[in-house]
DNA sequence: AAGAATCCTTGATGCGGATCAAGTTTTTTT
DNA sequence: AAAAAAACTTGATCCGCATCAAGGATTCTT
C-alpha cells in the first residue's frame, strides 16, 4: 500500500505509452494521409516549429528526439516536454480561435518528422471516431506529463530534479543503466531547471557518493535505489 | 508589433474561451446524456474528486469555481487550474490504461456539477465528431493554460506572480477593477505559489506604492498599468 | 460578551541556489 | 600541431524568499 503521489512525477517529461494513432486509419484514410503528408528531416539543433508562428501544420515525430519548450523574453527557455518517436507536435494549435503555435520545438538529435496540414488532420478527426479518441488520449497524457513536470520543478530541489533526469534517461530513453551522455551540461541544466554550475557540482557530488560513475562520455548508474530515493525526497 | 511571449502567460490559470460542447449534441444524444447525468451540489471547500481515486466519471462544472490541484506527500498542494462554469473535470483520466484521477478538485465556492460515467462520455465522442473536436479543443486549451502557469511560477518572482493573480481576478472572474477579495491570504499564497507572509508583505507594499486600495474586504486596482507592468517583468 | 481560535502583519534569521570569477579540460578551427 | 573557442569544474559571494517568531486584528464559539 503505497501513496505514490510524488513518486509518479518525473521532471523528465517523457511519456510511457507510445500511442499509435496511424494504425487505426482505414485504407482510404491512410491513402489520403499519405498523399498529403510530407517527410522533413531535421538535423540536431534545428528548429522544427516556432512559438508565435502561424499554426498551419501538425507534425508526427517518426524518429529522433524533440524538445518542446516555451520561450521567454529574457532568453531563458522552459522545457515542457521531451518527445521521442510516436508523438505529435502542434496539437495545442487545435484550440478554438487559436492560430499560432503555443510552443517551440527543436531537434535534440537528427529527427524525421511527417507533416500534414491542419485541415486534413481535422478531417481525420471528423471521419474516424477511433482516431479522435486516440488524439484525446494523447492530449490527456500530455496534460499529465506537463503537470508532473510542473510539480517536479516547483516542489523538488536541485538534487532531486537532477537525479530524476538521470533516471529518466536511463529508464525511458536508453533503457539501461549505463548509457552515453549525449546531452551537454547546459542541456541537462535546462531540462532540470537549474544553472550549469549546479549541474556540475551535483554530478561531482553524485560521483563522490558512488551513486554514479562516468567514463569516456558514458554514465553508469551504480546505486539505482539511492538515486531513486533522492529523486523522491526532492 | 509586440513580441507578447511573456505577456500571454498568466499564473491565474483561468481560460478565456468558454467552450460549449453540450450545444453540439443531437436531440437523441442530449436525451441520452440527460438520462445518464446526475447533478451534484458541492459546498465551499468540499472535495469533488481525489487524485489517485478510481476514475469512473467525467464532471461538467455548471456553476461555481473549482480548484484543480496536485497533492504532494509533504502536504503542499500545487494548483494547476482554476475552473469557472463551462469546464470539464476528469478528462485526464481518458488516457489509455489510466484508470485513476490524476488530479484532485475542490470547490472554492458553492458549485454545481453534472456527473456522467466515462463510458457514456466515450460513447458521445464516438458518435459525434463535432463533440469530439470540442473536447480536443478543450484539452488543447487546458494544455496551454497549465503551461502558461508553469511558466509563470518558474520564471517570475513573487511580486510579478501576485500582481498576476490580482489582475486575473479583476479581469477574468469579477470583470471589474474593484472586487470583493473573498480568497484568504492562504488561498492567494497557494495560487501564487508563495508563503502567506510573502503575500501579506507584498500586498502592504502594493498599498504603499498606491497600486491598490483595500477597504472593507474589497480590493480596488488603482494603477492598473503599473501593476500590469510588474506582472510582466516578474 | 468573554474566550478561543484563526487570520493577518511585520521583523529577524537562515538556506538554497543563482551569479560571478577564474582556472582547467575538451573540442573545433585553421 | 598550434591557436581559439567552447565546455566543464570549483570556490566565493549574494539575493530572494521561506521559515521562525511574536504581536495585533477578526471571526467563531458558547
Amino acid at each position: 500500500m503505497t501513496e505514490g503521489q510524488t513518486s509518479a512525477q518525473h521532471s523528465c517529461a517523457i511519456g510511457n505509452n507510445l500511442i499509435s494513432c496511424m494504425e487505426i486509419l482505414t485504407p482510404d484514410e491512410s491513402t489520403l494521409l499519405e498523399s498529403k503528408m510530407v517527410v522533413v528531416n531535421y538535423r540536431k539543433g534545428e528548429i522544427i516549429c516556432k512559438q508565435g508562428a502561424p499554426a498551419t501544420q501538425i507534425m508526427f515525430v517518426r524518429e529522433g528526439l524533440v524538445k518542446i519548450y516555451m520561450e521567454s523574453n529574457s532568453g531563458e527557455n522552459l522545457v515542457l516536454h521531451i518527445m521521442p518517436e510516436m508523438n505529435i507536435i502542434g496539437l495545442s494549435a487545435l484550440f478554438e480561435g487559436n492560430n499560432v503555435y503555443q510552443f517551440s520545438a527543436q531537434a535534440y538529435i537528427n529527427t524525421r518528422v511527417q507533416v500534414v496540414d491542419i485541415q486534413t488532420f481535422r478531417q481525420l478527426i471528423r471521419t474516424n471516431p477511433e482516431f479522435s479518441l486516440k488524439i484525446i488520449a494523447l492530449l490527456a497524457e500530455y496534460n499529465t506529463i506537463i503537470s508532473g513536470r510542473f510539480f517536479c520543478l516547483t516542489q523538488k530541489q536541485t538534487y532531486g530534479r537532477l537525479a530524476d533526469v538521470l533516471l529518466c534517461l536511463a529508464n525511458r530513453i536508453y533503457k539501461q543503466r549505463k548509457f552515453p551522455l549525449s546531452l551537454s551540461r547546459k542541456e541537462l541544466a535546462e531540462i532540470a531547471g537549474m544553472s550549469v554550475e549546479s549541474v556540475a557540482r551535483i554530478l561531482t557530488r553524485f560521483k563522490e557518493e558512488n551513486l554514479i560513475e562516468m567514463e569516456c562520455k558514458h554514465l553508469n548508474i551504480v546505486d539505482y535505489d539511492r538515486l531513486f530515493d533522492i529523486s523522491l525526497k526532492g
